[in-house]
RNA sequence: GGCGCUUUCAUCUAGCGGUUAGGAUACCGGCCUCUCACGCCGGGUACACGAGUUCGAGUCUCGUAGGCGCUACCA
């Protein structure tokens, strides 16, 4: 092995949103390339102009542009090897399938899409192979002459891999060990259609890697079976393979299967970094997938949580900055298993680094959830001093306003739970006798104590009640929470001398008294 | 069907021949407390199964079973 610098590369197809599995192989890939202080390249595998879909290259640069992740080369980021997408790189191609066919380790074929179905129906388990090539319509079995002649009268042909049978091939991978494969269960795969005068995967991959100087590939575990055929073509051109890293699959939250786009809708969560909008093929209407930018997902928690998901620095830190991932990070540390995708998991990294994010991102959010809701955010401190005291009970930012929406709009009902718990009719204390006045009177009481208080701080208005309470013989707990229903509309939120001082004195003894009236 | 990869708590995982099998999320309990959260403390739950190798196996070997992937003129 040579001592060539590191250069990896993510090379997603443009066929719709970047699913967060290939976020992840290019998260590696980059964490990779950092650490060696190599580069990262962004290739466009479009070799299939079936399934091309247009603004999906702009997308994936979009997605990683928001997860902070960086590239070096290619596609809309320059570079000495372009140009970086496959459908402009067609001469080259070109070139080197002819390199293997003046080779003989590659031929011309001319079955027709019927004759190979045909091939497959009547033999169980056909591959196009050693053992059956001879009875193919190919340059092999029809002799160079002939195939010339087909391809001189305008059929249309591939060209195929000429697979030499009977050979285990060895694939160092650096996550799973050797593996070992034996060339009799691989096919003679297509590498080139004349069709669209475009490879296939296979030689775009080798002929890219190869001329992109491609060190190491940092791939999904789905590229494992072949790339033993992938070894086969790097031997066949006489060019030194890349170290290969088969990262483990994702897989759905429960039950089989990888996660996929259903998966999604099923468990509620996005499975895309951006949200997607598309226009449904059998409808017509159109639709869209979640992302998690749109979602509320912070950058740092998409990426933090996905690095964990196949790969530990074999310590016990979980919180980790992209700077520390890059130290850290080690392939021989990979997990080989599939991974199941933990919403909830990934919900409490979102938690941990809604606490630290610049606050502005929160109170632009809420600003925009109160104007929605038809309430008035008053001024941004108002809305800052509130995003302090809720920030920590929220995993989303679109749950703030469901925590705060008392701070800006008095309550019109009341939630029953609390009214049971805290909004009693009088009574008598069991063990001493002594009267108790119903939670209606105790407020009442407290909003006239409270009428008559000068300074409406609550630092300084807290002891005052307290001393009150105390005067009064009533139990802090009854009165603070029956207030507080008042307040809120149920028993939850901040202190409540925290939520008097954003009220103000006015409102704060208008909503105690139209709730006794209300609750009367 | 064939081939390959894989198998430690519900989930992500540590472990690389001798451990009370550790951490995180989730869950449960407690503390804090005017409520709800946060936070802190504590708890339960795991080595798929069967044979070997070894004084000793979660760790090594082989089987079995399960899971996943690939098996296209898709990537």
């Amino acid at each position: 092995m040579s001592n060539r610098p590191v250069v990896v590369r993510f090379a997603p197809s443009p066929t719709g949103p970047l699913h967060i599995g290939g976020v992840r192989t290019c998260l590696y890939n980059y964490l990779f390339a950092r650490q060696h202080g190599g580069k990262l390249l962004f290739r466009i595998e479009d070799t299939d102009s079936q399934r091309f879909v247009p603004g999906a290259e702009q997308y994936i640069i979009e997605s990683f542009k928001w997860l902070g992740i960086t590239f070096d080369e290619g596609v809309s980021f320059g570079g000495d090897h372009g140009p970086y997408r496959q459908s402009e790189r067609r001469e080259i191609y070109k070139k080197y399938v002819q390199v293997l066919l003046d080779a003989g380790k590659a031929y011309y074929a001319f079955d027709t899409k019927e004759e190979l179905d045909a091939a497959r129906e009547k033999t169980a388990n056909f591959q196009y192979d050693a053992s059956t090539r001879g009875q193919m319509r190919n340059s092999i079995a029809l002799g160079m002459d002939e195939a010339q002649r087909l391809i001189a009268a305008g059929e249309p042909y591939v060209v195929r891999f000429l697979i030499e049978p009977g050979e285990d091939v060895l694939v160092n991978d650096l996550i799973r060990g050797e593996v070992k494969i034996n060339s009799s269960i691989l096919d003679d795969k297509v590498l080139y259609k004349s069709a669209d005068e475009l490879p296939t995967y296979h030689l775009a991959n080798i002929v890219d890697d190869h001329l992109m100087e491609v060190t190491h590939v940092i791939r999904g575990e789905e590229w494992l079976p072949s790339s033993p055929l992938h070894v086969l073509l790097y031997r066949a051109f006489g060019w030194e393979a890349p170290q290969f890293a088969h990262l483990p699959l994702l897989l759905a939250p429960e039950g089989n299967g990888k996660l996929s786009k259903r998966d999604g809708d099923k468990y509620g969560f996005p499975v895309f970094p951006l949200q997607w909008n598309f226009i449904d093929k059998e409808t017509g209407e159109p639709k869209s997938y979640s992302g998690y930018r749109e979602s509320g997902y912070l950058p740092e928690a998409v990426v933090n949580f996905l690095a964990l998901l196949g790969w530990n620095p074999g310590n016990d830190q979980d919180i980790m900055t992209m700077d520390e991932m890059i130290r850290m990070f080690d392939l021989g540390k990979c997990s080989k298993n599939g991974a199941h995708f933990d919403v909830k998991r990934l919900q409490w990294f979102n938690h941990h680094y809604l606490q630290v994010c610049d606050e502005q991102i929160l109170v632009d959010e809420l600003k925009k959830q109160v104007v929605e809701n038809g309430a008035d955010p008053k001024n941004d401190e108002y809305v800052k001093v509130v995003v302090g005291l809720m920030k920590e009970r929220i995993n989303l930012p679109k749950e703030l306003w469901a925590q705060c929406n008392f701070f800006f709009a008095a309550p019109e009902a009341y939630e029953e739970k609390s009214l049971k718990k805290w909004w009693k009719p009088a009574s008598t204390n069991a063990e001493t006798g002594a009267a108790v006045p119903s939670s209606s009177q105790m407020v009442a009481e407290l909003c006239d104590f409270l009428e008559a208080q000068e300074d409406w701080n609550g630092a300084t208005l807290e002891p005052k009640v307290m001393e009150w309470i105390a005067s009064k013989e009533y139990k802090v707990g009854a009165v603070m929470n029956a207030f507080r229903v008042t307040l809120v509309g149920e028993a939850r939120g901040p202190q409540i001398f925290l939520i008097t001082d954003q009220l103000g004195k006015e409102e704060s003894l208008r909503r105690a008294r139209v709730a006794i009236e209300r609750l009367a």
